[in-house]
DNA sequence: CACGCACCTGAAACCGGTTGCAAAAGACAC
DNA sequence: GTGTCTTTTGCAACCGGTTTCAGGTGCGTG
């Protein structure tokens, strides 16, 4: 049914070689045969079958897109930028739901199956090793929101956590909150580790060092458990810098079950931006991650890794901005 | 680099096809080959390339996932259980972001290169027609979370969204709402079209008609700014019919900076029941769609529509039902 | 007009599998 | 041990392309 390269070839008088040399930028083919050519593909509505060609060229243009992070809604957001950047450089995402599979063999195995030119990981609680598993196997990687510290092999972009941290922590300072905590996400990925670290060394330079608490994961439940947790642990602390915006989210519902006023008798603040930060009834004072830019990178870090598979990995961590709204007093 | 079929036949000491039946399931193999086979197979750490072999069976097991829907967060929640369901169902999911892209014959172009076996379109605003150009192309497609008149020629899996509307209806009037309005989605869209006919044709029985407005997407600056204006044109109306959550959510948002208590003043009535529509400071009593049984019937179309390219396509309308939260005032 | 050269072109091999076919091997009954 | 029937097996062709290679074409030049 569907039209080939040899349909193509019989109706323009030509052999296949020069069909598909045509449709091969770079290929030497005269301006006739050209013409020929292009006018019976376009009589037959020819479309190349880019599986078939790569099984010479060995090039897909398919990208495995992984994540596990089906809950959190900055997540849509992240797939929004991903889905449109990939389509613009001419590759396709194969999006792969990790949410219940651990197994980065697994995956691997999936991917494989599909001969992927490239894989994304775009999370943030994923592990590098995660990531390095798929650059064992020869393939470009690239970790998209993750840690922030030197990486083994791959591919990583990235706000610079630890930056994040230190720049929550300066704000909360500067508008006199002494007492402070962070309730970051999952205890284990190296994300929360980076912004903890931050986030703890500015105020140790001020002789302080923050409640710490962590959410079991990125999700509104999540954050509101944890936030009930934190507030009956340290009644005291003043301000509590978040793991993410829907982290914060949950701590604010919290807040508010607990009979707080927000941020008159306590301040919160995110991470993000996610959109329904902006949203009247949220107003939440968060920490903008720069997600265009973000995407932008990884899918030329792809791209790189594709066609020069032995340059280094590259590394960009891009600098994030704080997003002034309603859950943080004002600076005096 | 990677391991082929003739590697694993080599080291099996025997043929390629032996090989390719061993891994075809109810080909004729013997006991001692396959052993033989799987062996070697092991050893060598040997994927199947999916993508060679659906050369000659013409299957890729791939499924374009069509969606224009990018920043409703309900759409998080459908990709997650799309990309479970069709990795369950080892389908792999080709995502297609079409928010720019209007033209049909473009995306179906991009797909058939890709040679995939099934497309499901998930989207309430792109037309059945969309999805017809599918179908005439000669692949199974599934239109999810559509309109609910009598399709064409494609699978449609969608609750009724006329029964929604006259759920919304009776909701509303059990309430003691008087004075009704349906703020929709976009106008032109067969779903809120569907959705307006259900929820008049109740109130027309008792001899009411609804104040109808809508609003230009599915976001929340697009219903904020509808229920303004809506407001602005009927202050009369006591409930508003919301054509989605996150549009309720912006309306419920206009209504606070109006001044306007919720359920006092004026009742808000969502439809989809995302998850947001939980959080304590939305609290949005919602119309909730089965997503997950929506999910896993288009996964079953499809496959239907794969193994029997013949039969009719299937056709599911599925029930709603109401969840109560704080938006619309309590039964008498 | 013959020669050299750059440029095009088609035949054929190949990518990694599947499958129809005919021959080989086993199973079974006698 | 033989004949028949059923399985199992390998060969070779094929899926829709790409690419090497050798030969062909057209051109400018001496």
């Amino acid at each position: 049914m569907p039209v080939t390269l040899q349909d193509v070839a019989a109706r323009a008088g030509v052999s296949k070689s020069a069909v598909s040399r045509t449709f091969t930028p770079g290929a030497s083919v005269s301006a006739k045969t050209r013409a020929k050519v292009e006018t019976a593909a376009r009589a037959l509505g020819y479309q190349p079958n880019v599986l078939a060609s790569s099984l010479t060229t060995g090039r897909t243009r398919l990208i495995g897109l992984i994540s596990n992070n089906f809950t959190n809604p900055f997540f849509l957001e992240i797939f929004d930028h991903f889905t449109r950047a990939l389509q613009d450089a001419g590759l396709r995402p194969l999006l792969i739901n990790l949410s219940d599979e651990v197994d980065a063999g697994k995956s691997l195995a999936m991917l494989r199956q599909y001969n992927v030119d490239g894989v994304i990981v775009a999370s943030s609680t994923l592990p590098p090793e995660f990531a390095a598993v798929f650059h064992d196997a020869g393939l470009p990687v690239v970790h998209a929101f993750g840690w922030s510290q030197p990486s083994p092999r791959t591919a990583l972009v990235s706000i610079d956590n630890a930056e994040a941290g230190a720049l929550a922590a300066r704000t909360l300072r500067a508008r006199g909150y002494h007492t402070v905590g962070f309730l970051g996400g999952p205890e284990e990925a190296a994300t929360t580790q980076d912004r903890a670290k931050g986030f703890a060394n500015v105020l140790a330079a001020g002789g302080n060092s923050p409640a710490l608490h962590y959410a079991e994961a990125y999700s509104y439940a999540a954050g509101r458990a944890a936030m009930l947790a934190a507030h009956d642990a340290r009644p005291d602390v003043e301000a509590w810098f978040c793991g993410d915006d829907v982290i914060a989210v949950g701590a604010l519902d919290a807040a508010q079950s607990l009979g707080l006023n927000v941020p008159g008798d306590i301040g919160l603040l995110g991470l993000n931006d996610m959109s329904m930060a902006s949203w009247d009834r949220v107003a939440l004072t968060t920490i903008r991650q720069p997600l265009a830019q973000i995407v932008e990178r990884s899918v030329d870090f792809i791209q790189r890794g594709i066609d020069a598979p032995d340059e280094m990995p590259g590394r960009s961590l891009l600098p994030c901005d704080l997003v002034e709204r309603g859950t943080l007093r004002a600076l005096p």
